[in-house]
DNA sequence: AGACGCAACTAAATCGATCTAGCGGCGAAG
DNA sequence: CTTCGCCGCTAGATCGATTTAGTTGCGTCT
């Protein structure tokens, strides 16, 4: 008896599918079931207050094409309240074209604090506006989004594989400067500048994502301003011993290098092993900057130094855009270093 | 200018509502926009084939009730193919009382090793199924739940909140202690005791989850079957300092104590941190396990001996489970210990 | 008195797939 | 020569909300 209970993950199931004939079902689940029965449709609502179902859907959704006298509106009103009429969302959705629904695509690997941040002002914004936000993880095909489209044709999808924008958009309208992504990326190197770095290397994930070549664009650009030397990309792959193998090389190849910038948190904690496997002192003999401020920054030992970024204007941002509304009005709040003692 | 370009986080976008005036827009968004007009339909498909709508059904859904002859079979499948026929899920979706959509209720603080093994278990067993798997992150009021049930109506809804099951049910049934969260829990308690440590302390995060209950009563169990004392619990907030200064109480109130068992990877980073910031010596003034394997466990020093637990099977059942369907057959892989430094 | 306009509604079409009830034709049994 | 049954297929209802194209009744203007 493999797993006994597992059933019981079920929050709420619905009745099964009336062509059950399609899978054959051995065994009914638990959970609790709520049969079709039970809804309260327009029809009702129009029945108890006795009047047409046009006339409850004009009231319901305060339609201003429509004159309704305040009587009725308000027999509308409250016999929807007292029979606890919710519109039902999928018929709703085969009549308007499309779902209240926001679907966000997050591949494998981009969490951390952004991402968390960023779907909290999504959904908040979304929830704000009648909507619901909903997250497919994985690595997301055009195919696998295709059958997410076809399924529940959501308002819109939006892509968070790449947090920002990808390179081409982000050089045609400005970059990000002001507080996208490369005025983020421009602080990371800021920071070491500052710090009297002149030299510094920019560590990447050991997979592939095309985020990396318009980081280390902005980086380059921010280094240049600066009048510090171009930074040196390099990879930190996974294993503990082939990060520290990297490092080192990195360090023989490029004797000048005084710190490292990385691509995110976990970049930045495998290079912080890594030194500390090589008997390197940070900062001394080589200082570390993170990017995303993770929990885990916090408690290694020394305590990474990061860029904090809060991206639940990013998240209430992209809501608006995804729902067709105004986007203005809408100040992020700026990102900032947290400095602990990598830097 | 505030973030331009984001906007184009937009991987795709439906047509607006056409009750626009609900959502007077003021923008435009770009990004792919699909009209609604160039979907085939299964008016299409008949139109195309000479049947008529019902037979065209019939036929692609292989309903065995129905007796249609090869010929006529081909022809449909053809024009189907031909034509590009997808079914429109929310059409579907209306007549069948429920989307092909399972939704997965995440709290946040949840992610890790399991957490990501399981999705992908669930997300592929589902596909394997014609259905898509969706997460819902956040705090999971019985409000909310409900929104997403209105707004698409999904097959079930799973609740991530606590992995495994409430610990009412799992004393019903069992209490996993084959292959579930006792049985894992057990693993833990046991890695200690062979190690030779006879007084261990679970360690708790600050947040709220009745999961920690749970697994205390599985560690006493063990521990009581073991011949060890009665596991301590205790909990290890989160700010660095305040970390340490838990452990410096565990230990004060209970010197006998010479290992800590984690609630999870966090939690064990945490105490190793603040065993760290003491001037501990770890495992030697004090061993610590993990649970669930993280990769930042392997980042620390000393890196962190946890269990590691491979949930792909855990989400298949769970998929097989809310679709209504044989569950049998599915063997989960058996958890095991890491073992790096710190035991 | 007739025309016109407006407020306040309603009937019915619509979205796209599923599924029930039933129809015509043909072969076999009585 | 019926009659029954089955194969192969179709018309139309249905799911629940939105929305268009009216309709009714009343007041006003000429």
């Amino acid at each position: 008896m493999a797993l006994v209970g597992l059933v019981n993950y079920l929050d709420w199931r619905c009745r099964p599918a009336k062509n059950a004939w399609r899978v054959r079902s051995h065994q009914i689940a638990s959970g609790q079931v709520m049969g079709g029965s039970g809804r309260v449709t327009l029809n009702d609502v129009a029945a108890a207050s006795g009047v047409s179902r046009a006339t409850v859907s004009f009231v319901l959704n305060d339609d201003p094409r429509q004159t309704i006298s305040a009587a009725t509106r308000e027999r509308v009103r409250q016999a929807a309240r007292e029979l606890g009429y919710v519109p039902h969302g999928i018929a709703r959705a085969l009549r308007e074209g499309a779902s209240r629904v926001v679907v966000l695509n997050i591949d494998w690997g981009l969490e951390g604090n952004y991402s968390h941040s960023f779907i909290r002002g999504l959904d908040d914004e979304l929830a704000a506006h009648d909507h619901v936000l909903l997250v497919h993880h994985g690595h997301h095909s055009p195919r696998s989004t295709r059958q997410v489209l076809d399924a529940i044709t959501p308002r819109a999808v939006i892509r968070f594989a790449e947090p920002y924008l990808t390179g081409h958009d982000l050089d045609d309208r400005g970059g990000g400067w002001k507080d996208g992504l490369a005025a983020h990326a421009a602080l990371q190197i800021r920071h070491l500048a500052e710090r009297g770095h002149t030299c510094v290397a920019l560590a990447l994930p050991d997979t592939e994502t095309p985020l990396a070549d318009v980081r280390l664009r902005f980086a380059a650009r921010t280094a240049e301003h600066l009048g510090l030397a171009a930074p040196v990309p390099f990879v930190v792959p996974r294993p503990r011993t082939a990060g520290a193998r990297a490092i080192e090389e990195l360090r023989t190849a490029h004797p000048d290098v005084t710190a490292v910038a990385a691509f995110n948190d976990d970049v930045a904690l495998r290079t912080l092993t890594a030194a500390h496997d090589l008997g390197l002192t940070v900062p001394g003999d080589l200082a570390v900057i993170g990017y995303d401020d993770t929990e885990y920054g916090a408690l290694i030992t020394p305590a990474l130094t990061t860029v904090h970024i809060d991206a639940e204007a990013h998240g209430r941002l992209a809501a608006r855009a995804a729902l067709g509304l105004d986007t203005t009005g809408l100040e992020p709040v700026p990102a900032r270093v947290i400095v602990r003692d990598s830097v």
